[in-house]
RNA sequence: GGCGACGUGGCCAAGUGGUUAAGGCGGAGGUCUGCAAAACCUCUAUUCGGCGGUUCGAAUCCGCCCGUCGCCUCCA
């Protein structure tokens, strides 16, 4: 499988010796709900890991919280409550709208504020390696005591310091070092370290967790484009020269950022759609295949027609699964061989999503072929529900099922019944008359050969 | 100012040197049906932001121009 690495600007193939992979993906800074940027990465990356698991790797996925930060003091400042309260409850509804859109959970979600010793060890060796320095701020980390700053952003410090929006910090040797350890100030949550009470700076905590959970190189790191700089870039610099081990990830992988009317949609911006309103509206089905149909590295915009489109042409999906019958026959073999085949073709090349749902579709309509020419399909129904799974696409509706409850089942069944006799005496009106009443309530009802198959109306259509 | 990405049909979106430019949504017509619905079939870009160039051949490579966006400050 080739993915695109950021550090080398190139595709390149990902080579596993032990069928173990450490992936180590940036999560959320918890201070308010998360936005469909968030899902639309979180997706990506569970895909990801989806495909890897498909092709037999076994994949530690790993996904922090970065639980304290100026953003966590301040919000929580405002609310009345600690920090910790505020990222609880975030955290908490980040992980049932994840659930919602049936991402798989990673396999452990570290802390920050619960790394802190990891953190001050890292610090503390850095600034015995005389890489960062201690002043009353707190602890920077000096970039211009290593080589190949600017690696990952392609970007030196020349060219960052001539840009307009550096601010010139007094008390810093350089302006662009980054903090590592921030001093207390009044009415701050702090821990102790040998610099004096205060916090972690941004960075450092997705250092700690990824070399204490995954090692000193993992696999693959990823997160949206707009971590290329600063956050990824200082965490190799710090990283590497921790563990003087390089590479500290040999994949860089991130994701184009969601934009909302052709602007980033950004929590500082403001112009952010929340998942849980997203989901309100759409189903998580609708809303993964919205985001998958452009590819992963591309920027993608917002659209709630688009994807109400998704929901029509999932529809078609679960039409192909609902169906039974038909003689078997050999001719679906080569065919259902060539499409998976496809389909693997477009993740390997960097995760192609766009082309493996293409392929998805065609196989949909090669099995629709194939039922009118009633050719058993059900090998083809295992197929396309394998390949959906893989897009985290859950085409088989369990709240569907359960909504088709002990009560209303025999109910629908004497409507329908009452129709079939309805119009095997050619009364028409009346036979309509109930389809119609009960399009209104939200049951559609199919008339076809065999009889009469009724289902919901699904989030999304009227 | 520096670095980077992108511009393909009504909309979304693959394709990065060579047979008819994937797929989805939307639209039109047809088959089926009492009518719907669903499904299937056909049609819906002689053309890939513009202008030049390289080449036997370019959406795909090169140059210039126009336009959009991201990063350089917190961000998935």
């Amino acid at each position: 499988m080739k993915l695109y690495n950021t550090l080398t600007r190139k595709q390149e193939i990902l080579s596993i010796n032990n069928n173990i992979i450490n992936m180590y993906i940036c999560g959320v800074t918890p201070y308010a709900s998360s936005h469909i940027g968030h899902a639309m990465s979180s997706v990506v990356f569970d895909v990801l890991r989806r495909y890897l698991e498909f092709k037999g790797f076994n994949v530690n996925h790993i996904q922090n919280f970065t639980d304290i930060d100026d953003k966590m003091i301040q919000v929580a400042s405002e609310l009345g409550i600690s920090t910790v309260e505020l990222a609880d409850n975030n955290i908490k509804s980040f992980l049932t709208e994840m659930d919602l859109l049936n991402n798989l959970r990673a396999k452990f979600y570290p802390r920050a504020t619960e790394e802190i010793d990891k953190i001050i060890e890292i610090i503390s060796n850095l600034i015995s390696k005389d890489l960062a320095y201690h002043n009353k701020d707190g602890v920077y980390f000096r970039v211009d005591k290593v080589e190949n700053y600017g690696k990952l952003s392609r970007r030196t410090l020349k060219d960052m310091i001539s840009g307009s929006r550096v601010e010139v910090d007094e008390n810093k040797e350089n302006s662009m070092d980054f903090a590592l350890w921030k001093s207390k100030k009044s009415g701050e949550p702090f821990w102790n370290s040998p610099w004096g009470d205060g916090r972690p700076g941004w960075h450092i905590e997705c250092s700690a967790m990824s070399i204490k959970y995954l090692g000193n190189t993992i696999d693959i790191h990823g997160g949206g484009q707009d971590l290329i700089f600063p956050h990824h870039e200082n965490e190799i610099v710090q990283s590497e020269a921790f563990t003087q081990e390089i590479p500290f990830s040999k994949f860089w992988l991130h994701n184009g950022l969601l934009r909302m009317g052709s602007d980033k949609m950004s929590k500082s911006v403001g112009n952010i759609v929340l998942i849980k309103d997203v989901l309100n509206k759409f189903s998580s089905n609708a809303v993964r295949m919205f985001i998958l149909s452009s590819h992963y590295r591309s920027p993608l915009d917002y659209s709630e027609d688009n994807i109400m489109g998704k929901e029509n042409s999932i529809k078609k999906l679960y039409k192909v699964l609902e169906h039974t019958g038909g003689v078997h026959s050999n001719e679906i073999n080569d065919l259902l061989e060539s499409r998976k085949q496809q389909f693997i073709n477009a993740m390997d090349d960097d995760l192609n999503t766009p082309r493996a749902i293409a392929t998805i579709f065609d196989l949909s309509k090669d099995l629709n072929q194939l039922i009118n020419k009633n050719i058993d399909i059900t090998e083809g129904q295992i197929l396309l529900n394998r390949l959906t799974n893989v897009l985290g696409i859950e085409l088989t509706n369990k709240n569907k099922e359960s909504d088709k409850d002990l009560y209303l089942e025999p109910l629908m069944s004497i409507l329908t019944d009452i129709r079939f006799e309805l119009r095997n005496k050619k009364e028409f009106e009346l036979a309509d008359k109930i389809r119609s009443g009960l399009y209104d309530l939200g049951i559609n009802l199919e008339d076809n050969p065999k009889g009469t198959r009724w289902n919901f109306i699904e989030k999304g259509q009227s």
